[in-house]
DNA sequence: AACGGTCTAGACTAAATAGTCTACATCCGC
DNA sequence: GCGGATGTAGACTATTTAGTCTAGACCGTT
């Protein structure tokens, strides 16, 4: 053989493909060079780790999700980016699987590779900082409580609430938005949000 | 030697030690017969596989978890099963960890051991009962939608809420029960639960 | 046509780990 | 004090897995 037979992304498809199925642990060099019949070397060539693989998987899927979720906080817009969770999940049902069904250490544990670090700390970053807007255009400050309300109400809810769907495969239910939306309210309140969103 | 060294709660003490530190992927036949300094025949003649002990491990954590659960709802008080969670984080912080950072599935995974399988089966019965008896008493009917609801407001949330916490190994904060009952309440609303109480 | 870079090909190494097996030590009942 | 039950002791096997290394095929360039 001769050229580039297998590229980073056949790589990174395959990956995808296994742990959507069947987890992060059972990416293995072996699962996925024969789930596309090719070498180990060319899989070498590509990739200087299991690690790089995995963290790549992990930081695209993530920073994929993260657009919509900024994009409502950008329009000021608590209610959405807390509904962002299932409605993404709608869309992407194999992404929302790996990054919502699995934690970061299932992917990679121990350090990152240094070409992955700073993307990790960049997009971690750029979700505490939409907490902390949403904080003080929710409850008007930016303290400790007030951040820990803005987690729970924007993402430990809305993914407890996908989490079992997730699992059986199937698309949260309009059911879903229901229940995340009530939580919303009751936690936000509705008076502040709506001069929020008049400002 | 002679005569009984270590008995099965000595390695079942060195496997929780070694969960809760490390996750229940540690829990290896060398680690934990390392840290008793015992010999691997001896770990075999208790236990059959490894998956026999993490198997009891998660068994005998689950259950104790579950009592404190049980009796809420055997008492009708719905808001002292969701907030069972937390209290029962800050008195087990170690088992918390073990049973809400991990699922079922990083202790054994695959089919269950024979002896087992009863014990699982049962302790997952239980858990649905409570469900369906609080769904009757918060939402008056037993229909998936209340169900749904019961799982949400019993389970998910309390979860969702306390796990940062465990993640930290710190106790969750007295804020965590007011952002669980708020929720609560947004999602069975008042009156019913208090006629429930009452009846 | 020769060359060098790009990539395939897969055998090989090394480490971790579950589980097996045989030998033997100690204790209790007789 | 003898013999079997109980349990220690740890070497050994088999498997899985990440990662290395050498050989050479194909390609465009000169």
């Amino acid at each position: 053989m001769g050229r580039a037979l297998f590229d980073t992304g056949d790589f990174l498809a395959a990956a995808r493909a296994l742990a959507c199925d069947q987890g992060p642990a059972a990416v293995t060099i072996d699962s996925v060079t024969q789930r596309l019949n090719a070498p180990k070397g060319s899989f070498y060539y590509r990739f200087a780790s299991r690690d790089a693989l995995l963290g790549e998987l992990w930081l695209a899927t993530v920073l994929a999700y993260q657009d919509g979720f900024v994009a409502a906080i950008d329009a000021g817009d608590g209610l959405a980016a807390a509904l962002h969770t299932p409605a993404w999940a709608r869309l992407h049902l194999d992404d929302a699987r790996l990054l919502l069904l699995y934690s970061r250490h299932d992917f990679v544990q121990g350090d990152w590779p240094a070409s992955l670090k700073r993307g990790v700390r960049d997009q971690a970053q750029r979700f505490e900082e939409c907490l902390k807007r949403f904080a003080r255009l929710a409850f008007g400050r930016v303290g400790p409580a007030q951040l820990r309300r803005a987690t729970f109400v924007l993402a430990e809810v809305p993914l407890a609430a996908v989490k079992q769907h997730l699992e059986r495969r199937e698309p949260p239910p309009p059911l879903v938005d229901q229940l995340i939306t009530t939580t919303y309210h009751a936690v936000v309140g509705g008076e502040r949000t709506k001069l929020a969103r008049r400002g």
